[in-house]
DNA sequence: TGGGGTGATATTTTT
DNA sequence: TATCACCCCA
């Protein structure tokens, strides 16, 4: 770890109050907050465990784990926290179950299970459109408890997704929590509700975190600012490191202006600025100035590289998109095969997934390999939420999701007429699927077969359950795969044998996740809390983190964040796709900018955009504009290259010589 | 149970 | 216009 410079040693010794480390792109912000942890421990013998800090993502989480035990030589580290924000409010709702009216063993929702929830809800209203319409309303039922709002219930029935939301938000709290279920914003929203009513709780936690650190805030949605507010009260100390520029995440609720918030709520809050970029060179950084300057800000700042100038930032002209996927491969290759650089030393960037085909095609033809990030993330795979829907079921038997996803994977014949008097008979009882199916009183309802197969089912159920809260959990997951024969049915069901491979092997890497938990977590090791642990887990990070071979990196423009690259493409400058064309208002340019600036501060050495004159758009060939985004750069340190210019590939090929030979014995070896 | 036909959708994404 | 998801029919 190379010497802090002033400013960061400042930010680190600066203990005495809260403190915002307002940080550019590549400044070291992450290690400021590390270097800090360290500092607390081993200067002022702060007691580890009055410490935590807290990330947006497990990665990030994750990174600040080793870079602390690092530090610290691995010693003394274990009592620190670092975790995420939702890992945090999970831990604190796991200590006070009795106040917030859940049960031990509640069970978490993703996204597509809270929309499958809102789904049946909108069907007694909307049976022809609840599917369609569930994942707007879920979105918005999300957006207000993001925001610490409850909605406001519309005067008559409307037909606007606002007002459908707001009509079914209290029906749909109601089902989470007969359910003894949690969505994702519940982490964080139920914590704030806990401390506002419980002073008691609250003061406990107050006792416990006298140092909170937070790193990336501008991506702070307001329920978390309030979390933050409230852990803090008077006496904690904060440290928040943010850059109000890289703040792109606007579609999660997150809100620039809680920088502002931060002055506003800690008024002796200190401001360094950390304006020193390691990562870049003069010239990149210049154009990144250049631009994000057309930006308002709370704070203002400007980075600055001790770095030579570097190449000119490049733009590459062509005429249409095909050319240029073409023209960025080509330059890619050539740039590669002329500095005998490495395939994972370039990222190519853009603002939609939809940019990546043509792409992927020309470096298929031209055997690249490379890395697509973004894709499915593990726990999206139908495979693993089977298995996360039993093992939900297992711990808490109220869960009517779960079981339903769960009751004919693998196929039981339960047709849906049973489900369907099944439920009657449950609301009746007042009682979950699961227990109503075990009761006596249901053969009223259903034919001795309808009956006979549910109560296999059930029985099974209800003795894994028994056998769940005795034994350990590793051995119960097996044992249940076991007894579903759950790769039997993959292998029927997949018409290719590699799929269900594949599939099987990822619910062996679930166990083995699983098993890693166990080992790792201090405390109970509860299935319940191993569950609950799992669900907050995207096993995509284990993914996406090693990229482990030689691969060029594809990315969405959001996705990079975190990363850098020695060579970086951004490909589509152009108006109506970078600013996106439904994202024009002053706010959203502002956004479209900011998402254009932390493109270009992941460059170190050489950046280069890309725009095409025609594009394909909705089935037309349209002409395309110059990104405005191009015009706020400064025009000296950009060298346009238009398509009637050299074509390096050509060139090489033109040569005839051992360029060829040479090009072709490269990209051999790396198939 | 799987495939084909139809209709809706076309931004970014973390937990 | 291209893809994807879902539904229905064989």
């Amino acid at each position: 770890m190379p010497e802090l410079n002033p400013h960061q040693k400042t930010a680190v010794h600066y203990i005495n109050g809260s403190l915002l480390i307002l940080a550019g792109a590549g400044s070291g912000k992450t290690s400021v907050i590390t270097h800090k942890i360290a500092w607390l421990i081993r200067e002022f013998g702060v007691a580890p465990h009055h410490i935590t800090a807290v990330t947006f993502n497990n990665k990030a989480a994750r990174e600040m784990k080793t870079r602390v035990a690092d530090l610290l030589n691995s010693q003394n580290t274990k009592g620190v926290t670092i975790s995420t924000f939702h890992a945090l409010g999970l831990n604190i709702l796991q200590n006070s179950l009795k106040e917030v009216g859940y049960s031990s063993s509640f069970s978490i929702y993703d996204a597509e299970d809270s929309q499958a929830l809102v789904a049946k809800l909108l069907r007694v209203d909307h049976p022809d459109a609840a599917n369609n319409l569930a994942q707007e309303v879920q979105k918005q039922i999300s957006h207000w408890k993001k925001r610490l709002v409850k909605p406001e219930q519309p005067p008559n029935k409307s037909e606007s997704i606002r007002d459908i939301a707001a009509l079914i938000y209290n029906k749909y709290e109601q089902r989470l929590l007969a359910y003894n279920a949690m969505d994702f914003d519940d982490l964080i929203l139920k914590p704030v509700r806990l401390f506002q009513d419980f002073p008691n709780t609250l003061a406990i936690w107050r006792k416990r975190i006298h140092y909170l650190l937070v790193d990336d805030y501008q991506d702070a949605n307001a329920c978390q600012h309030e979390l933050v507010k409230l852990l803090m009260g008077k006496r904690g100390v904060l440290t928040v490191a943010a850059d109000d520029d890289q703040s792109i995440c606007a579609e999660q609720g997150a809100q620039p202006e809680n920088l502002r918030h931060l002055q506003q709520d800690f008024p002796n809050l200190k401001v360094v600025k950390l304006e020193q970029n390691y990562r870049s060179t003069g010239r990149i950084l210049k154009a990144a100035n250049a631009l994000i300057a057309n930006n308002s800000h709370v704070f203002e700042k400007t980075l600055w590289s001790d770095r030579s100038y570097g190449d000119p930032v490049r733009v590459l002209k062509t005429r249409s998109e095909e050319h240029e996927a073409e023209r960025v491969v080509s330059e890619l290759v050539y740039h590669k095969f002329k500095h005998g650089t490495d395939f994972r030393d370039y990222a190519i960037l853009f603002r939609n997934h939809s940019q990546v085909r043509l792409l992927e095609r020309v470096l298929c033809e031209r055997r690249i390999p490379y890395f697509l990030s973004g894709a499915a993330s593990f726990f999206d795979k139908t495979e693993i939420k089977d298995i996360m829907a039993y093992l939900r079921l297992l711990c808490n038997p109220n869960d009517d999701n779960a079981f339903l996803r769960v009751i004919n994977t693998p196929r039981r014949e339960v047709s849906p007429e049973t489900l369907e008097q099944l439920s009657r008979h449950a609301s009746e009882l007042g009682a979950s699927l699961l227990r109503a199916s075990l009761d006596t009183g249901l053969e009223r309802y259903l034919s001795a077969k309808q009956a006979a197969g549910l109560r296999v089912f059930t029985q099974w159920l209800a003795n894994t359950i028994e056998q769940a809260n005795k034994e350990d959990p590793i051995k119960v997951v097996c044992d249940m795969l076991a007894d579903l024969h759950y790769e039997d049915w993959l292998k029927d069901t997949c018409n290719d044998q590699k799929i269900a491979e594949q599939k099987m092997k990822n619910i062996l890497d679930l166990v083995a996740w699983l098993q890693r938990l166990a080992t790792q977590q201090n405390g109970e090791k509860t299935l319940s809390r191993l569950v609950a642990s799992l669900s907050l887990i995207g096993l995509l990070e284990k993914n996406s983190e090693d990229n482990p071979g030689d691969y060029v990196s594809l990315m969405t423009l959001h996705s990079t964040k975190g990363q850098e690259f020695p060579h970086v493409f951004i490909i589509g400058m152009e108006e109506d796709l970078l600013p996106y064309q439904t994202n024009l208002d002053e706010k959203g340019v502002e956004e479209e900018r900011r998402l254009a600036y932390v493109g270009i501060t992941r460059a170190r050495e050489t950046l280069t955009f890309s725009l095409a004159e025609r594009r394909k758009r909705g089935g037309e060939i349209v002409a395309c504009k110059p990104s405005r985004f191009l015009s706020e750069l400064p025009q000296d340190d950009l060298e346009w290259i238009d398509q009637e210019s050299r074509d390096h590939l050509n060139d090489v090929l033109g040569r005839g010589d051992g360029y060829l030979a040479n090009l072709r014995a490269m990209l051999d070896n790396n198939n």
